[in-house]
DNA sequence: TGAGACTATATGCACAGCGCACACATCGTC
DNA sequence: GACGATGTGTGCGCTGTGCATATAGTCTCA
């Protein structure tokens, strides 16, 4: 990379839809329609990223750092060459670890605030 | 009020900012400028929301139904004759529960991603 | 064989929400 | 009376979003 990554803190609060991006590549590298199946299958249909949003998600994601897409190409039998494939970085990783924290902090308040109803 | 207040479930995800006013609002009524103050306090200082914003999200709570303007004035010597006081409605608090129970979801989430370093 | 749905990526457009800068007035204190 | 804190508000530009549209290959079923 040429320039250093900046603070992960700086980063946040991430975008709804880029943390589930980040959590649909946390074990798998995926291409961009799979990574909308994912999330959808994941949230039990309740979180539908539209396509246009998705994949300008994905450009800015891959200038910021946080992915990096891959020039290795599946088994061609497995293949459809229109797909891209994209791995979530270290530095994604430590920016999705800042979110979940600051996610926890706030569901903290929020359960304090008397805005948490069930255990959760 | 004219129209029913639509499903929460449409509002959500709510913007961060949103959801610290609220849960500064969730146990006192407050004018703007201790929403600021109140919200900073409460997150030792991570979260200070800019004035543009506040005023601005304010007016689209009003708007939307989540928020009403106290008409009623405190007692002439605790007052101060620029400020103006909000007070969360039901709906409100109704829409802030939902947005608490999706981050509560996003959390488990973000857990079986591994995302969630510690115990939280 | 041809219509329609699904897979896959990408862009145009309009709108919401945000921070920063600025404006303006009052309040408290020294 | 100067100055910083309090208090509310707007102008401007940027980012992120959904919806619609474009393009194109695949798959299914009548």
């Amino acid at each position: 990379m040429q320039r250093p990554d900046p603070d992960a803190a700086d980063l946040l609060p991430l975008p709804t839809t880029t943390f589930h991006i980040l959590m649909a590549l946390a074990d798998d590298d995926r291409h961009g329609y799979a990574i909308i199946q994912d999330v959808a299958e994941r949230t039990g249909g309740e979180v539908t990223l539209s396509a246009g949003t998705l994949y300008r998600s994905i450009q800015r994601l891959l200038e910021q750092g946080l992915l990096e897409e891959l020039t290795q190409r599946p088994a061609p039998e497995l293949d459809d060459e229109r797909r891209r494939y994209y791995r979530i970085t270290a530095y994604g990783r430590s920016v999705a670890k800042a979110e979940a924290a600051r996610l926890a902090s706030l569901l903290r308040l929020a359960r304090a605030s008397g805005f948490l109803t069930g255990r959760a």
